[in-house]
DNA sequence: GGGGACAACTGGTCTGACCTCTTGACCTCT
DNA sequence: AGAGGTCAAGAGGTCAGACCAGTTGTCCCC
């Protein structure tokens, strides 16, 4: 019950019906406009004010803050569908941060990965090579990124790559289809796993930046075309 | 209430009291041991749930989640600060992340920032070399890379951003001497400005990265030292 | 020894009461 | 008439107790 109150007042929140500064009904209110109870509506509320999505206040009205401004990189999976369909704005942003980021974490990992990083993505890949599923592929590449991001050794890369697999997973079915071509490159994530066991970071970089681009710039180019002609 | 219960439990799993796959005693048995009510327990439970930090199952029992696994950005404060002092390791990832993701963001804001971005940084600019207190000219410059992830129009760079931010400012009165010789640079954040004027990327890269990378590798060697010998 | 029913948990929800704090209107004093 | 304090209405915060709905393990019967 609460979880349904939760997702009414997101969508109220970030569609844009519940302007930031505007004031919210009481907590009373609000469960005798939704036909639940209190300790429903209030557990909803204070889930958002925990996103800084709203602004609860001890004797004063609870308000909207503006999502924009202070919502964090956990409500990513929620604004990338919105409706049911994917928003391109949203998922473009994505494709250009994972672009951004991913040499930055493989430069890392060279750095400190150690031998035995190459071993283990090695044998990833072997698992990735063989089988010829869209969804399964992908999983494994999900797991090739999740080692290079522990040899990073770094908390910030951490949370975020699980914050955007958190994003990324939910839609992972109808996505595998579109990164299938990325996936498809094991030449590319094989030199990308030599260049990581090189302990280089600049080669691991350049490694990276060439597993990640093509499709990158593929799917860019096909989102435009998405947002122009609906 | 609740807010302490959720302390508690989110400190022992952050601590590692609480192992991944532990089960946690039942909402009822916490509530007697920690002298609160149900409902404060079952809201402090939730909103753990929310944050992928514990997974909790009708009819069976809560179990703690391996966090370093599937917590998102959002957790990142409450990584940074633990027992009332920095975790040097968790610093140290933020500021790399921060030399990584600045440029990648500034090069982004270039291609869209229009003539308008330059005017408006250059007015921010304008009011962060008119102080001379390091917290309100770290505040000048948290307001001009706002305004330059604005400019960038990507959505994950925002929640980034905001999520960094949410990080950063409660300890900004602790870290404004530690960046002071950043934020001191007025040249190379004009510099920056008038790259992001051109529409050149590149340039713009360069130029962010001229921003930080001095103090990010000040930093980092003075958190070495701090680590070998705390 | 295997399979099904039941009982003892678990979390999920609601009602209704009481507390504390904020807010704004009203009254008083200047 | 305006500035100040007072107070009541209403906001969120908390609790107790009851009941519903799933899960799980045991125990009994076949």
């Amino acid at each position: 019950m609460p979880d349904e109150v939760f997702d009414q007042v997101l969508s109220g929140v970030v569609d844009g019906e519940l302007a930031p500064g505007e004031a919210l009904p009481s907590e009373r209110r609000l469960a005798e406009v939704l036909g639940v109870s209190r300790p429903a509506v209030r557990e909803a509320l204070q889930r958002m004010a925990q996103t800084r999505l709203l602004d609860v206040r001890h004797g004063g009205a609870t308000t909207v803050r503006d999502f924009r401004r202070h919502a964090g990189l956990d409500l990513l999976p929620r604004l990338l569908v919105r409706g049911g369909t994917l928003v391109p704005d949203v998922a473009r942003s994505i494709l250009e941060a994972r672009l951004a980021v991913g040499p930055a974490v493989a430069a890392l990992a060279a750095e400190r990965g150690g031998p035995t990083l190459a071993a283990a993505l090695t044998e990833t890949l072997d698992a990735l090579a063989a089988t010829d599923d869209d969804v399964e592929r992908q999983l494994h590449a999900l797991a090739f990124w999740d080692q290079v991001v522990d040899a990073a050794d770094s908390m910030v890369f951490r949370l975020m790559f699980n914050s955007l697999r958190a994003a990324y997973e939910p839609a992972l079915d109808a996505l595998a289809p579109l990164m299938a071509a990325e996936v498809g490159q094991v030449d590319a994530y094989r030199l990308l796993t030599s260049a990581l066991g090189s302990g280089d970071p600049e080669t691991a970089r350049a490694a990276a930046d060439r597993v990640l681009r093509p499709a990158t710039t593929q799917l860019l180019s096909a989102l435009e075309r998405l947002e122009e002609a609906p």
